[in-house]
DNA sequence: GCCAACGTTGGC
DNA sequence: GCCAACGTTGGC
C-alpha cells in the first residue's frame, strides 16, 4: 500500500445524502454508509486519513460538486447486519467546487476517457488517478 | 461450478 | 419511465 495521498470519488443521489448535508455535518464529519459491494469495500479499506475524493451527486445533477476529506480510517459499518463484514469510513466537506464538473464534460473529454465514473458507472466508490483529480479540479475552478 | 433469472443502479 | 450494465441468487 501506497504512503503517497490517494484520490477518491464517492457517489450519492442527493435525494438520499446530498452534498448540502454533508457540508452540514461540519468538520468531525459523518460515516461514509451503506456500501454493500465488494470492490468499493475494498477501495474504502485502501483510503488512508488525509485522503481526498470528489463528492458525485447521482441521478440528479450528475455532476462531481465538491471536495471530501477522510478523517477515520475504515471501520465496521454500524448500519450492517451482524456478522456482516462491511466497513466504513469517516468523510467530511473540504470545499465545494466553484464549477461543479457534470458527467457530460468528462464523457468529452479524453484525457479522462478511463475513470472509472466512465468505465463503471454502478461502483459507488471509485479511485482516481492524481492525473484526473488535476484535470478535474482545473476544470472545476479549484 | 455453471448459468439463467432476477434485482438494483443510474444514465438517458 | 425505460433499459443497459452488472451483481447476486438459486437450481441443477
Amino acid at each position: 500500500m501506497s504512503k503517497d495521498k490517494n484520490y477518491w470519488l464517492y457517489k450519492s443521489e442527493p435525494d438520499a445524502w446530498s452534498w448540502k448535508d454533508q457540508v452540514a455535518v461540519g468538520a468531525k464529519g459523518i460515516a461514509w454508509e451503506g456500501v454493500r459491494n465488494h470492490l468499493a469495500k475494498k477501495n474504502l479499506m485502501s483510503m488512508r486519513k488525509g485522503d481526498q475524493g470528489f463528492f458525485y451527486h447521482s441521478n440528479e445533477g450528475k455532476d462531481i460538486v465538491g471536495i471530501v476529506e477522510v478523517v477515520r480510517e475504515y471501520y465496521p459499518d454500524p448500519s450492517a447486519e451482524d456478522g456482516d463484514p462491511w466497513v466504513v469510513v469517516d468523510l467530511k466537506a473540504i470545499k465545494p467546487l466553484p464549477k461543479p464538473v457534470t458527467l457530460a464534460v468528462i464523457k468529452a473529454e479524453p484525457t479522462l476517457a478511463k475513470m472509472s465514473l466512465v468505465t463503471s458507472a454502478r461502483l459507488s466508490v471509485q479511485p482516481v488517478t492524481a492525473a484526473e483529480w488535476k484535470i478535474i479540479c482545473t476544470m472545476g475552478g479549484v
